[in-house]
DNA sequence: TTGTAAGCGTTATCAC
DNA sequence: GTGATAACGCTTACAA
């Protein structure tokens, strides 16, 4: 009889079931080398008992622990928060957890850092958000210390098992596409920091519909921010400075089209009745802004169900490929070009 | 000699050191009742091999992890995330690692999930946020479970060892006396949804400090909303509507206080001219939006950490109560009152 | 197809 | 003070 107090273990179940630990082990990985008879016969004794396998025993046998790392250098609080829950919906009721871990990734011990971080924990699998998914150094040590990994990006980082990726690029061509439907001509970018390839993507999204529209993009209509707010109104007033002329902006992120809203309020420049402005991320703050903003939305908790699945059950969803696709979320803040004057 | 591919354990210590494993897991639990020269031997040893515990065989041997759970119902990604990072500051060079869990308190089996939850994941103990965090069945749950727990809230909901708190009522009552020395005489509240604390907190601080200052609060001057933006769409709405005359705004939380400045905006009414707003939270949209919002903020940060210290190490934070003080930051969205017409 | 014995790295028990 | 020895709950040889 399982003992009242604590929760029942393998043993419990084999002497109930009349059947070896060994036997019940096979039960729960899923041996094939089982007969039909036995595997029902011990999971209903599971099922009665409502057993459920210690982790930390099996973390200790397998010196592997149950854990999935997530490991991340801030971008954005919300597009954090949105992948944790994309992972939880993945290791619901599995008997796999989630450990947070936030990074610096200017700090020069950062790849020692993660490593001890690795080797103490024994993570089953971690999840690399950007920017520090681009970090190649980062995927070799994880690599060798058999700790399995995932990268979510914009491009195509690593192979399929260890990537989920986004189309930034397409569907930054697809804004501009837009755009220039509306009749914009002269159209602004505030791109993202150098170091990060979903800066660059976007980036090259823009510039490759705009040579596609043979529109020309004088370096005066390109500046660049760090994703945050701040930069955004620095960005956004070096672009609306002198005679520009530029009627529409994309911003790289949210938080910088943010900015550049600030800038034009402070320059009394109308949104979008004198500069249509678009963002990317659909964060709240597009949502809540006035004018609500027009950005781009990607799937962040799909794609990070699907990477925590390629993680615990790469048979499934781990092979293929997986690319998700983003898109144009239009609020109030674009409008036709005002009328030349 | 150590392995050389995998990390030393207790036993290679205890080898090189020519004592028994039980000595060196004295030195590492920090035994009152050892020779300081055994001690001193076992310890150069560890540095020597850099040996640290295996976190899983310790979880195993002592039926408890080296987990911190997160449980929170997402009041606000800025705030969870800062929670997190709190957390990992008290955590950072143990061996304790963060595990999240977004919870559903609307759930009907929100409790059995949580304590099943614990029940696998043997955790050393949670840290419950804000709403949740009041739930009083939820600690009982983690008391009858034997895991450890501090809860965070906005007033005394426990004892200090289980408790780390802010003093919102204080702090709101501050915001008024700051609106009333400005010369605002009618004043708004939006409140926020009955099932929680900190709105109950904030409200009462609002109405002490009404009362204090010889002011009514007609019930056309108050209305409640559930911590979302477009619940402060509405409250504002019906808050500006007729000629309540309101000439300031205090919100329980920035996001509702972003819905007001919508709703402001959309009525043609000027921030600050016309109506000053004060929020609560200090989210990042306080500071993005325009005019920049006053609002209060408090130090999740240090909370968190705090909390995080009472459950690994109860000895040296555990014991004293911990309030935390919330402060007014002035931005630009509150002004004089308007002159009256 | 199933069971036995040994081990994963730690701590608890109880002698010495 | 310190050290054998047996847990902790599971898995992996290897046997049967």
């Amino acid at each position: 009889m399982a003992m009242s107090g604590s929760s029942p273990t393998i043993n419990d179940v084999a002497r109930i079931a009349g059947v070896s630990k060994k036997t019940v082990s096979r039960v729960i990985n899923r041996s094939p080398l089982l007969k039909e008879a036995t595997r029902e016969k011990v999971e209903k004794v599971i099922a009665e008992l409502g057993y459920t396998p210690n982790p930390q025993a099996r973390a200790l046998a397998l010196r592997r622990n149950f854990l999935l790392g997530l490991l991340h250098d801030n971008p954005n609080a919300q597009t954090v928060l949105n992948f944790q829950e994309g992972v939880l919906d993945a290791i619901r009721d599995t008997e796999f957890a989630l450990v947070v871990r936030p990074v610096d990734r200017r700090s020069p011990d950062m790849l020692e850092d993660i490593r001890n971080f690795l080797e103490v924990q024994r993570l089953y699998g971690v999840l690399l958000l950007p920017p520090i998914s681009e970090n190649d150094e980062l995927a070799e040590l994880c690599r060798d210390m058999g700790c399995g990994y995932v990268r979510m990006g914009s491009a195509a980082l690593d192979t399929s098992e260890h990537l989920v990726q986004s189309n930034d690029r397409e569907v930054v061509e697809s804004v501009i596409d837009y755009l220039v439907e509306l009749g914009h001509r002269r159209i602004g970018l505030i791109e993202g920091p150098s170091g990060f390839r979903s800066a660059a993507e976007r980036r090259e999204g823009f510039r490759a519909a705009m040579k596609r529209h043979g529109l020309e993009v004088p370096e005066t209509a390109v500046a660049q921010g760090n994703y945050r707010f701040d930069s955004g109104v620095e960005a956004a007033n070096k672009l609306l400075q002198g005679d520009t002329q530029i009627t529409a902006l994309f911003a790289s992120n949210d938080e910088m089209a943010a900015g550049a809203y600030h800038a034009a309020r402070e320059k009394g420049i109308a949104v979008p009745g004198q500069l249509s402005i678009v963002g990317f991320d659909n964060s709240p703050i597009a949502a809540h802004i006035w004018p609500p903003m027009t950005t781009v939305s990607w799937p962040i908790r799909e794609m990070a169900k699907s990477a925590a699945l390629k993680l615990i059950d790469p048979g499934s969803d781990g092979a293929k490929p997986s690319t998700f696709p983003a898109r144009l979320v239009t609020r109030d803040s674009v409008g036709p070009p005002p009328p030349t004057t």
